[in-house]
This record gives C-alpha cells, structure tokens and sequence, in this order.
DNA sequence: TAGTAAACTGTAACCAATACAATCTTGAAA
DNA sequence: TTTCAAGATTGTATTGGTTACAGTTTACTA
C-alpha cells in the first residue's frame, strides 16, 4: 500500500493527530522507505533535511502513530524494534543470514482460532524466519 | 507438552548439548512454569535452590537452548524476550491490560505462503494482542 | 588421575528506549 | 491579528535488558 500525501493528512486528522512538520515527513520517509526502519534509521534518514530532529521526536511520534493504528510495530527480533506503514494483512520474514525483512502475504484472518472466542483481538503478527533465496544460492 | 527429566536429558543429548547442573534447572523451571517467563523471572526463580546461579548463565543457557531448538523465544513486546519450552505449533496472545500471555492453537502450517515459494522457513511465530476475557469482564 | 575444552561467575560495558524540564509551535478564541 | 493554553520538540540524563570479557570452576576423555 501507497499511501499520498493528502491520504496520510487526512487520516491523521481523522485519528486527532497534529500534524507537525516532523510528524509528516517522518509518515513519508516510511511510505516511501518500504525496508521496514528502525528508529534510528528514520533519525538518520531525516537528519539530512531536518537537521534539529531529535531522536526523542522520532519515537515519541512513532510510538503515537502506533497508538492511532496508522503504523505497524514490527519486533522480529527482540533487539530492534522496526516499524512499517500499515497496509492489508501481511506477514514478516527475517533471513538470519542478510537480516532483509521481505513482507509475504497471508491471510491471517482465515486461522481457526477457537481457543480465543471471547478475546477482543486488536492486533495480528506473524513472523517467520530462515533464508532467503538469494543467500540460499550464495551457500552453494 | 510436559517434558520429563528424563525426557529433557535425552533431548539436551541428541543437541550435543553439556548438561550441567544449571542448564538441567533451567529448563526444568521452563518446563515446570508454563507462563512464558523472562530471564529475569527465571534467575530470581532458581536463586532459591541455586544461591550462585548468575545471570549470564541464565543468558547463555537460554540462548545455547533456542539456538538448539529446545526452547522458544518470544518477542510478542520490545522491551521483554520470554521464553518457552518448544511444543507443537501455537500462537501466543498477550492482554495489553493485564499482560498475561496465553496460549492457543493455531494451525500456522496451513497458511498459504506462495510468496515464500524458494525461502527457507525454519521458524514461524504467531503473536496476538488484545484484551483477554477476564479483563473484558472488569471494564463493564 | 591428568589435562583440555567448555561452562560458570561477576563486573563492566553497551545501547535502544524513556523520563524530564525547558523551549517552541500550533490552533483557536477574542 | 493578537493572545494564550495545550501540545510538540529538543537535548540531556537515566533506565534496564542484554552482552563482553577475564578469571575460575566444572565436566568429559584418555
């Protein structure tokens, strides 16, 4: 999912969220950066136009979008948390040998869960990991 | 799945893992407790039955395990790595109110994944959140 | 029994994430 | 347009889970 910037403005502001100048541009280096950053590659990423961001920014805006639903929190792996626009129903493969995080689709939904009839379910992750084709053929 | 001394020795031996005296409490504490607990949890545990245990012997152990396949990691939040004796495919649901973890069945296998046709799939993990039943019931 | 490789211990260090207080910005009312 | 309060940003200090490392102890094998 692509998401525009009028799309992006008007979402927030359905989930009553200001849109500073960090917010968006820290929404867009997500759409447009679809390799799932960790917050200090959006720091990083960002610095370069917006030299006075600060890294408490990043995550503080970050753990709101979350909040709101318009983004997705990733945690693969336990020491990095990765975030991600979030789109339809996907889930996340790390390959241990490049660290790419490749999105697959699947439907999640369609999983038999009876053991949770009475749960209020918010929230759906499925993470796979092994390796990934090309570092299958480089172990050739 | 309930391991049994027995059962765990000969499992730990088949991996070409050494079974020390710690590393045999450790998971006999996983397999005793079956509440998905941190190595935090896990070293203040055992304190009581083994005075010097340290926790980076609780660290390693834990990760000299999960590299073996004998226990899971769980990384349902950031900020937390739980842990899990390994058993058959389940996912795992954590209440955003009370912060239990439950268990429940899934059939993760049956998921259609044509996306990772040439991928090497050596870990699949199913992570819910939401609100658990108990806690439905005392927001009413 | 001796010797070597691995495991354990405890301290120190690491680093992602958060707390906090001061400053700045936003949006709306006057 | 001006004012102002609520919210956002900034930068530093701190936290807390995890790992690195060196010395000591333990376990397996010959």
């Amino acid at each position: 999912m692509k998401y525009s910037n009028e799309e992006l403005t008007t979402e927030l502001k359905i989930k009553h969220i200001r849109l500073s100048h960090q917010r968006v541009r820290i929404l867009d280096y997500l759409a447009s950066q679809l390799n799932h950053p960790t917050a200090d590659q959006i720091h990083t990423g960002l610095r370069k136009e917006i030299p006075t961001l600060s890294k408490t920014t990043v995550y503080s805006t970050l753990n709101a979008l979350a909040d709101a639903g318009v983004v997705r929190v990733i945690h693969i792996e336990g020491n990095e948390t990765r975030y991600d626009i979030r789109a339809e129903d996907h889930g996340h493969f790390k390959c241990e040998s490049c660290g790419t995080i490749y999105d697959f689709t699947a439907d999640i939904d369609s999983l038999a869960t009876g053991d949770l009839k009475n749960f209020d379910i918010k929230d759906r992750n499925l993470y796979y990991k092994g390796t990934c084709p090309t570092c299958i053929g480089e172990k050739i």
